[in-house]
DNA sequence: CTCTCATAATACGTATACAATAAACGCAAT
DNA sequence: ATTGCGTTTATTGTATACGTATTATGAGAG
């Protein structure tokens, strides 16, 4: 995603230095979505992230940008930004991109996994696990995104990685708005499964295993167009 | 030295449009990029383009940011933007991410063509044939482009043709900087070819045909780190 | 003649001020 | 009572001003 790592050292710190600050804040944002802290729909004005925040409405005006290419949030023209509210078509496309490349990313990934690799993708499960313990959904779900793009992250593709990330990250807001409340996205023990096959090298039977993981997580869904808030009174009284 | 003038006189700067205006301003330096006429390593100065296109520097710093996002212009912090240059490993990276999207693609497209469609995409590529035949390469390449993004638009899945449309923009740079000047990236035949194999709903052979199709691309190119700007004096001189 | 350091100029980062517009509220009329 | 219109408010869109960093230029010393 950002490729400012130029200043390496040198302890500028004069001016604030608003990139790393800046960059603290997106993340700070991107986490509260993720986490279901900030609902599909919420609304996010500017003047109250900048008071949060304590910088202009400039940064946050950048920072709003961003968030709305990754379709975290939607901008309406004169109206302002919110947090994006997934359609049915939207979650099933989703969900369909991570088929297709999560699953086409695990040979590779399953080839090049370092220990170091298994060793963060097992302590990112052991987190999620926890999480789950102790009842903390949103947690949970975040550590589920991040398990799945630090796995595509192993493959070394910076542009699949980086669009893996980017479909979980979506995959998490389609959670809020169509994920049945008693069931979590991701069995507790899938993760683990799939470490245990990276270990190996079978890549053939990880790539099976994402699929179907992937499966039972859109099948835990109810992806349906919800009723809007004025129906359509035609439609209601033409039958 | 262009006396562009503030374009005084109609409707200036009045509110309504900007939207649109802005839309206008992304798409001419987009497509400015992808035309190669703004080449790799080219400096966009913020200043330079509020005056080109009569707006202020806030608006042109928004359309950088969108440029940014899209791997087209690179932003560095304190010095501005430039029109991104890939290196050998984004090129790469890319062209396997166009294999694995493009490819697994083309099953749903051969599946959902319409007449429609197709008739869209033998005009692109018709097009594309007469600016071939006109010598306007950087036309032929935008062209092409563009029927790579058409394409993976017929699957319907927006999160993959939006990705797949960003990855031809990508394209276009690596060729810019990775290509040989005499041989062009898409055999002109190429795309007939497979809009014949789309018409006969042959999603099989469509699939291997962009295969070949997306090697041959990338086997026409020379994709190795260039020598430094600074080029090594001692080295050059040392054999 | 070349290299280095200081100074000036250029360009970006951030904040703030102003303008315009869409939403919300209240009032009035049917 | 409900709908339609006008006013008010709140929030975004845009421009500009100022501060700071980077770069280019020039002078002086080796």
């Amino acid at each position: 995603m950002s490729q400012r790592q130029p200043r390496a050292g040198n302890g500028v710190g004069k001016n604030g230095d608003g990139a790393k600050r800046h960059e603290e804040i997106y993340h700070s944002i991107s986490t509260a979505i993720i986490e279901h802290r900030l609902k599909p729909g919420a609304r996010l004005r500017e003047d109250a992230l900048a008071d949060v925040f304590g910088v202009s409405r400039t940064g946050i005006r950048k920072i709003l940008q961003r968030l709305a290419l990754e379709q975290l949030v939607t901008l309406t023209p004169r109206r302002g930004a919110s947090v994006t509210r997934p359609t049915a078509d939207e979650a099933r496309d989703v969900f369909e991109a991570r088929q297709m490349v999560e699953c086409g990313l695990m040979h590779s990934v399953a080839q090049r996994a370092t220990a170091r690799d298994l060793s963060a993708l097992r302590d990112i499960a052991q987190r999620e696990h926890d999480a789950l313990r102790r009842g903390e959904r949103s947690i949970a779900i975040k550590l589920s995104a991040e398990f799945h793009g630090r796995l595509a992250s192993i493959s070394g593709n910076t542009a699949l990685s980086d669009f893996v990330e980017g479909l979980c990250s979506r995959s998490s807001l389609i959670l809020a708005v169509y994920g049945n409340s008693g069931h979590l996205g991701c069995e507790s023990h899938d993760h683990d499964d799939l470490i245990g096959l990276l270990e190996n090298r079978q890549g053939d039977k990880a790539q099976a295993f994402m699929s179907s993981h992937l499966d039972a997580i859109e099948a835990s869904l109810s992806i349906r167009d919800e009723e809007e808030e004025s129906p359509d009174l035609y439609q209601v009284f033409s039958g």
